[in-house]
RNA sequence: UGUCCGAUGGUGUAACGGUAGCACAGAAGAUUUUGGUUCUUUUAGUCAGGGUUCGAAUCCUUGUCGGACAACCA
């Protein structure tokens, strides 16, 4: 019955520290810096953060950790509201960092006071030469025995904007010989002389992230304070803070953040590929972004779900996007509505049709949903046909149409082919094909059982529509494992315009947030570049294709 | 030549000292008016050495390999 699920390690932590007392319920946040757009990897982190807050009755903040405004922005803050609410997931409360500004501040009064923190007039280079280096011990500062009252003073001063960017920084007083980089002397507030997107010029001076996210975490008595594994250093500094401060202890845990073949996560080469114009936008449906993969046709269940299965861990991953597909094309089978689209035509007359008839044959929107229901399609004598569905020397297992050869046409005919004619350059310009009358979907009498179904489209009802046809951004798998210039790689295929496909007429009417499966083709979305009579389209995924598959060997 | 984290089929992820399981991918077959879907079957794994134990993927130890860490970024 129960089907005992496994608990990752973070619910295990979680479930020790209810059964233990430690804690009564969860407290989670997510904290994105409104500095680029969300994209999948953000996406486990959300459903992660959510998840386990909905999972244990607790629940989650929405903070945006905005602590450097030379490069945040509002239209980041928005973006990242609406791709959380976009994913199914509703915050507690919308809380900023900036919010504590006032009360960080004091914190760092409170450092000072306890002469564990001092103002240094070192200049960012002589501040990186005293580090050391992780395999030898840094040096003190000169300005590192300044007393508590100087301390307070020139804090106050930077505070009042009496110094230049860069002049002077404060300092946590820690150990420049621990062996933990983070823990020497980390600089907890730089001087900024920039208009913060929530503060405007209330402040110049800006606590660095380790004042900031474990500070704000304690102000909001976040019990589990869950993020990616390149903090797990910064955890000493983070435990560090809190004890001094005697602030409540929110504890931080790390995950391993989620790759994917054939795409970088990274927000400061998916901003490259912006600014380069390598894709159109954030929202490009190349991108890895919540934005991108929405306009490409994803649906928020399947991410979900995708994210459920990846699972979590601290082990260094690489996700198939193959898994991601699988997602998408398991949810979209199910609610996507057939439709009939022909991307490269050939014609097909049909001899044996009465001339100028029009008959309505009628076709399920959905095999896997019969409340869907059935829709009226025109068929004639006059047809469109895939190219590729038509061989004139066919190999042996090929099921479509060849010379002499049965094929059905989707909820119509079996028709067989009797002739091809070509142009002067041998290219087929029409296929003259005889139909079965007695074979009509429904009431079939003509006993022949056919392997091949084919997709087509009536010639003087079909509507034009344009169909994007993406593929992976980049040519290699794993980029971690590449050498140079990342977008050296960039697959130059990624996108592919068939600006005049035919469809069935219903697609000319086709909604915004409907999601489609175009018979034998793929799943499709409507693009917002869309006009009125120019319906464009985004492939979401391909179908599987077994076939292009064995025939490829 | 530092500190920290990690290592289970091709890819992910379980097994918490007691039969190495699941998913994706792969292969074979059945069904199918989508070469889709669905349903069977199937291939394939504990980084290496030593130790503890009746028994080790699991504990200890050494090594190997991978990753992170030296921004006034987060």
């Amino acid at each position: 019955m129960s089907e005992e699920k496994s608990l990752n390690f973070l619910e295990e932590i979680i479930e020790n520290d209810l059964k233990s007392g430690k804690h009564q319920t969860i407290v989670t946040r997510f904290p994105p810096e409104p500095n680029g757009y969300l994209h999948v990897g953000h996406a486990k982190s959300i459903c992660l953060n959510f998840g386990l807050a909905k999972k244990y009755g607790g629940y989650t903040n929405l903070r945006f950790d905005d602590t450097n405004p030379v490069t945040e922005d509002v239209e980041y803050v928005e973006s990242i509201k609406d791709d959380i609410k976009w994913l199914g997931f509703e915050w507690a409360n919308e809380l900023y960092a900036s919010d504590y500004f006032e009360q960080l501040y004091e914190f760092a009064v409170t450092l000072i006071k306890k002469g564990l923190a001092y103002v240094d007039d070192s200049t960012s280079e002589e501040i990186a030469q005293q580090k050391g280096t992780p395999t030898q011990p840094g040096t003190n500062s000169p300005y590192r025995s300044r007393s508590v009252e100087e301390n307070l003073q020139l804090f106050a001063d930077m505070r009042a904007g009496k110094y230049r960017d860069g002049e002077k920084v404060l300092r946590a007083k820690i150990d420049m010989a621990h062996p933990n980089m983070h823990m020497r002397d980390p600089v907890i507030y730089r001087i900024k002389h920039a208009h913060h997107h929530r503060t405007g010029d209330a402040w110049c001076i800006y606590p660095m992230y380790d004042f900031a996210h474990g500070q704000s975490d304690s102000i909001e008595k976040v019990t589990h304070s869950i993020c990616t594994l390149e903090f797990v250093p910064h955890r000493a500094l983070y435990d560090w803070l809190i004890e001094k401060l005697e602030i409540y202890p929110s504890k931080q845990y790390e995950f391993a953040r989620l790759n994917m073949t054939y795409t970088v996560m990274s927000k400061r080469k998916l901003l490259q590929l912006v600014n380069e114009k390598h894709v159109t936008g954030w929202d490009d449906p190349r991108m890895p972004t919540l934005s991108g993969m929405r306009r490409r046709g994803y649906t928020p269940e399947s991410i979900r779900d995708f994210c459920d299965r990846i699972g979590v861990a601290k082990r260094d991953n690489l996700i198939d996007v193959g898994l991601l597909e699988f997602c998408v094309r398991e949810h979209l089978n199910k609610v996507a509505l057939r439709k009939m689209v022909v991307f490269d035509p050939v014609k097909v007359i049909l001899t044996n049709y009465p001339a100028g008839q029009t008959e309505m044959v009628a076709s399920e929107n959905n095999p896997e949903d019969a409340a869907a229901g059935e829709r009226l399609i025109p068929f004639s004598g006059e047809l469109f046909i895939e190219r590729e569905d038509f061989m004139e020397n066919p190999p042996k297992k090929y099921f479509r149409l060849a010379p002499g050869q049965l094929v059905r046409l989707k909820s119509a005919y079996i028709i067989r082919c009797d002739e091809v004619v070509k142009d002067a350059n041998g290219t087929i310009t029409e296929l003259r094909c005889t139909y079965l009358p007695e074979s009509r979907s429904g009431s079939d009498s003509s006993g022949i059982n056919v392997k091949g179904t084919l997709h087509w489209v009536s010639a003087q009802h079909a509507v034009p529509i344009e169909v994007r046809l993406y593929d992976r951004l980049f040519m290699v798998d794993d980029l971690s494992a590449t050498e140079g210039d990342f977008k050296e790689y960039i697959n130059p295929d990624s996108l592919k315009v068939i600006p005049n496909a035919l469809a069935e007429p219903s697609l000319a009417k086709a909604k915004p947030d409907e999601h489609y499966q175009f018979m034998r083709k793929g799943y499709f979305i409507v693009d917002a570049d869309s006009k009125p009579g120019k319906p464009v389209f985004n492939r979401t995924v391909t179908l599987k294709d077994m076939w292009a598959k064995s025939s490829k060997m």
